[in-house]
DNA sequence: TGCTTTTTAGCACGACCGTTCGTTTCCTGT
DNA sequence: ACAGGAAACGAACGGTCGTGCTAAAAAGCA
């Protein structure tokens, strides 16, 4: 890896903690310059414009998010535990990662529903890569005869990111500890509601 | 009404309307100021700072949520329908609001959940009210003996706001047209789950 | 080593930011 | 109608924004 990588990777680093606090719009060259040690011109000509900074941060936090929360949780078998893997794994991944700003990935899809552009297409692009995951996973469990073959696997996803999107909202916002346990809860009503009848 | 009060509320208008599609920490004074045909400092000069104009948009825009969202669904019977209302009311509110973009309140609790100050506060207690008033909706649903009484209510309004907040995402940033839908689901699984028992 | 390419710094630019201040215009009550 | 106060304005402030341009420094390779 050559010396302008090398940067590259700790500008990425230090905008991706930097982000998590104030948000991909609110991510400033001169203060990422700051952070990294380095002059506004040096680092900005590492990317050309803000704009691609910005998808480039994007894209690094859905890397370190997949190693994070996706790629730990294959560990699991394939089925229903795994969905629980990728739900705890998820619930305080940024913590994990070291961004104790919360979601980029959220903070974004929130700062730019409305802005059309690239950064707003990288961002649905990323969070759609997020469900395709998801949904897969819940395949394997129907496909592992723990979820119903009937289920609409959409839905499933659906309610799914729901009980994450809550339960950051609850823990990082109101500070609540117990936000971890009750979205545990709506998982396991969850999986009992679409699970295969046990007998009638 | 006097002269002051008349504009500060068009100012109003237009912030919201503005701060909905750019967030609360986007909204520039210049911009307003122009949206709203007047100058710079004679907007300004009705709040004295940016974090009050803030602070003040995010008040306004909790009054016209309870005007759009709680009022109306007062009309219904206490009980689930009324929470019935409340959802489907909620789904669409920022449209019925002259708000293309997006709920002010949710999208200034991503932005502020870690910018300790007062508009953090305020975005906090918005939401706590809304907390409030929706476990007071099903506390009414429980008594009118349509829920269970040993309900856990905070439970019951964690999952609620979940579904909310996934339908808003998928709506505003997938533009999905069954978002509702799937949130009118997600909510009729809900409620049944912690329906009275008709029968063992 | 020297040479070429890549990477970084310094500086300046126009634009916009929130805010202050003094002035002018408008409204209101008598 | 007029005085007094409220409201709006225009100009300017120190800063920061993103973005070019040019030169120096560093890195990679012969």
């Amino acid at each position: 890896m050559g010396k302008g990588e090398e940067t590259r990777q700790t500008i990425l680093d230090e905008a991706l903690s930097l982000c998590s606090r104030i948000g991909v719009s609110g991510l400033s060259i001169g203060a990422l310059a700051d952070k990294a040690g380095m002059s506004k011109s040096g680092l900005f000509a590492h990317f050309g414009s803000k704009e691609e900074l910005q998808i480039a941060v994007l894209r690094e936090g859905q890397q370190r998010f997949v190693d994070t929360v996706v790629r730990p949780a294959l560990k699991q078998p394939r089925g229903v535990a795994r969905l629980r893997a990728i739900l705890t794994n998820w619930l305080d991944w940024t913590r994990r990662a070291q961004l104790p700003g919360g979601c980029p990935m959220n903070a974004a899809a929130n700062e730019f529903d409305d802005q059309p552009g690239p950064v707003r297409d990288a961002v649905e692009a990323g969070l759609a890569d997020g469900r395709r995951l998801l949904a897969n996973a819940v395949r394997l469990a129907v496909e592992a005869g723990e979820l119903r073959p009937d289920i609409d696997v959409e839905q499933f996803v659906f309610e799914f990111t729901g009980i994450v999107l809550v339960a950051m909202q609850n823990q990082r916002l109101f500070r609540e500890k117990d936000a971890n346990r009750r979205a545990l809860d709506a998982f396991e009503r969850l999986v009992r509601d679409y699970a295969v009848q046990q007998k009638e």
